[in-house]
This record gives C-alpha cells, sequence and structure tokens, in this order.
DNA sequence: TAGTAGTGAGACAGGTCTGTCTCACCTCTA
DNA sequence: TAGAGGTGAGACAGACCTGTCTCACTACTA
C-alpha cells in the first residue's frame, strides 16, 4: 500500500478502529484516539466516513466478511457434516486462546447500541444470523429443515455463551463444555432421529 | 421513605441509574443525565459514591443481590433438580418477555469495561459464577460433583446465549431451543449416567 | 511549465464528560 | 431560641467528545 493510496487509508483506518474499539469499546474510543493511532487527518477519516457510526458499521461489517472467508476456507473440505460442525467449534478454540482475544466484538456492539433499527445492532443481527444460517445449512445434510433451525440456533447460544465465558477467563472449560454438548445435541437430532 | 432519608436518596440513585444503563448503556449514561432523572444534587450522589466506577459496581452487586433473592424463592419448593433448573429456564423466559427486556446488564458491563482485575469486571464475573455454582449445587443432587460442573458451566453458557438471542428479538426461539437443549443435557446427565 | 483537482494537517466550535467547591438552607438538639 | 451538623443546588474547572472548516501542499495533466 502506497501512503498516497486513499482506498489503502482507508482500509488502513478500518483496521486501526477495529483493534481499539475491540481493546476498549466503543464510546470509549475516541475518534481522536483513531487518528492518532492510525496516523491519517482527521478529514481523512471524514471523508471516507461521514459519521463515527458509519465507521463503526464498516468495522463490524469488514470483520464479518473476514470471518465469513474464515469458514467458507473449512467448509469446502469434504467431511461429514458433524466434522463441519466440530470444525466451527475449533475455530472459536483457536479464537478464545489467541493472546489479543477481548470477546465478540458483534455481542459488545449489541451492548453499547441496543436500539432494534440501529444500523450497527442491524449489522450486529445478520452476522449471527449468518453464522446460525451457515450452521443450519450444514445441518440439514443430516436431518429435516425445521429441525436443522433449531438445533442450529442451540449451538449458536452455545458459541455466544462460550464466547462469554472464556472473556470471564475460563475459555478452557468453555471450549470442552460447549464441544461436547454440541456434538451430543448434533448427534441425537441426527436422521431420522 | 422520606425526601430528607439519606440511605432512601442513595439508593433512589442506584435503581435511576440502573434503568439508564440499561437502556443506553454505561459510558453513554452521563452523571448529569443520572442525577436529572433521580431528581437529586450532584454531590449527593459524589457523597454516596466516589466515582461514576463505583456507582457502576454498586448497581451491578444489587441487581446480582436482587436475582439471587429472586432464584432464591424458586429454589425453596421441593421439587426434584430437573424441576428447579427448569424454573430458571422460566425465570429467564419470563424476563425476555418483560416490555423493558434490554439484554443482561452485567454482559453489557463485560463489553464496556473488559479489563481483567477492574472492579467492575469481577463484579460481573461474580454474578455469573454465582448463577453457575447455584445450578451445580442442584445438579450434585443428581449426579456427580465433577460431571455437575461441566453441566452447570454448559446450561450457563445455554442462558447467555439465549439472553443474547433474546436481545435480537428471538426471544421465542430462544426460550423454546435453551430449554429443550438443556433438559436434554440435564437427562443424559443423570446418574448413574 | 502552468494550472487544477484532490488530499493532509490542524485549528476551531459547540457540546458533554467527570469531579470539585462554595454557599445557602434545613433540621435537630441543647 | 440559638447554635451546629449535615444536606441540596448549582456554578465551575479542565478535559474530552464529534464534526467542520480553512489553508497549504502534492501530484497529475495539458
Amino acid at each position: 500500500m502506497t501512503p498516497s493510496s486513499a482506498s489503502g487509508k482507508r482500509q488502513h483506518v478500518v483496521d486501526t478502529a477495529y483493534v481499539l474499539f475491540k481493546r476498549a469499546g466503543f464510546h470509549a474510543t475516541g475518534i481522536d484516539r483513531i487518528i492518532a493511532e492510525a496516523d491519517v487527518a482527521k478529514m481523512t477519516m471524514y471523508r471516507h466516513f461521514p459519521s463515527k457510526d458509519e465507521l463503526i458499521v464498516e468495522v463490524l461489517d469488514y470483520r464479518a466478511m473476514r470471518f465469513d472467508r474464515q469458514l467458507d476456507r473449512l467448509a469446502q473440505e469434504d467431511v461429514p457434516p458433524e466434522q463441519k460442525i466440530g470444525k466451527i467449534f475449533d475455530w472459536h478454540a483457536r479464537w478464545f486462546r489467541s493472546p489479543d482475544f477481548h470477546g465478540c466484538l458483534f455481542a459488545h456492539a449489541l451492548a453499547e447500541f441496543g436500539d432494534p433499527g440501529h444500523p450497527i445492532f442491524e449489522a450486529v443481527v445478520r452476522q449471527k444470523n449468518g453464522l446460525k444460517r451457515r450452521m443450519q445449512s450444514i445441518l440439514e445434510e443430516m436431518m429435516p429443515h425445521g429441525c436443522a433451525e433449531s438445533v442450529a440456533a442451540t449451538l449458536l447460544m452455545l458459541i455466544e455463551g462460550a464466547t462469554l465465558l472464556a472473556q470471564m477467563g475460563q475459555a478452557e472449560a468453555a471450549i470442552r463444555d460447549s464441544r461436547k454438548a454440541a456434538m451430543g445435541i448434533v448427534a441425537a437430532s441426527r436422521r431420522p432421529q
């Protein structure tokens, strides 16, 4: 990326804001802090993002896209559906153990912008529904549609709860117990039931 | 409560701050807003709580105490352990459906104050561990200690995930699916296995 | 080379934040 | 009634917030 590349600067702002939002939260992270850390002019930021809220939405959508791409790669391998679900839990286990894990940015966004209809709220719902749909389509290979939706919602709850426990310093227990429960539920819901 | 009652004013500040924190978040709710809504002097607030952070801890601890008292009442009834667990899920179902449900204040506090060692972080961990211990001691009536701890952690994850889904507008599915999964896990872990 | 379009830097405005301080008042007791 | 301890109200300080604006500079094109 060349310093004069406008789109390069834009992405650099998104990346920098992501790190700061993740570490300190959304309201607690000021625009001045973001532009200082990213080493860009304030006008550069405001020309790309009309407001802080729109920057937050951009950061969330960008992280959702990266998340999707990583799970896409896992899904390409030709393994049974149980193992595909297992790989999603493995991905989360690695995440929980990573040194700069600070919990789920989307859950945090929901905490700070809990007003339904707010663009940030909607961005969170998009990401969570995307993960649920992904698991549901995997599960539909091995169980009826209605059952798959219910199981996918359950797995999503386990993942969200595990992420919260991991943030509270109980990562290993969260990994072990959520995986065990998930595999048990999937096995018990297997066609023909 | 008489207007001149100091402790009355103190509790009134806590109650008012709770409503505002729940609705708009911690950083987004200013001290000025709290004292205006509670109709008390700023000095009154600062005499009772040396800083906003300590007010937040007080609000969290007070809500945790209320939560515990409500669950204590449920636990007194002499019913099998499965039903005691079921009652905890019922309690959450009612909460999710209540008109001013805005998600879990403790989870939101974790989102805004995610620094381990921070008093607010510790207050959140206290509450979540308290709920986990409560479920664990119920489960120990029907399964070995180690198993009860693991199942309690799983139930806690389901509850936390269900709370998140409920905040995203999927309360009914969260209630149904989390309860079904929880009951299945408890039944499958029943002694003698 | 000269002109032009676009970008970066930082001052600035107006508001809000937390927390402090002073002072008037109220109530209770001697 | 007079004095004293404690409380409420609001001004104030200093920092920080988001978002705007001006101006200098850079790079590209004719």
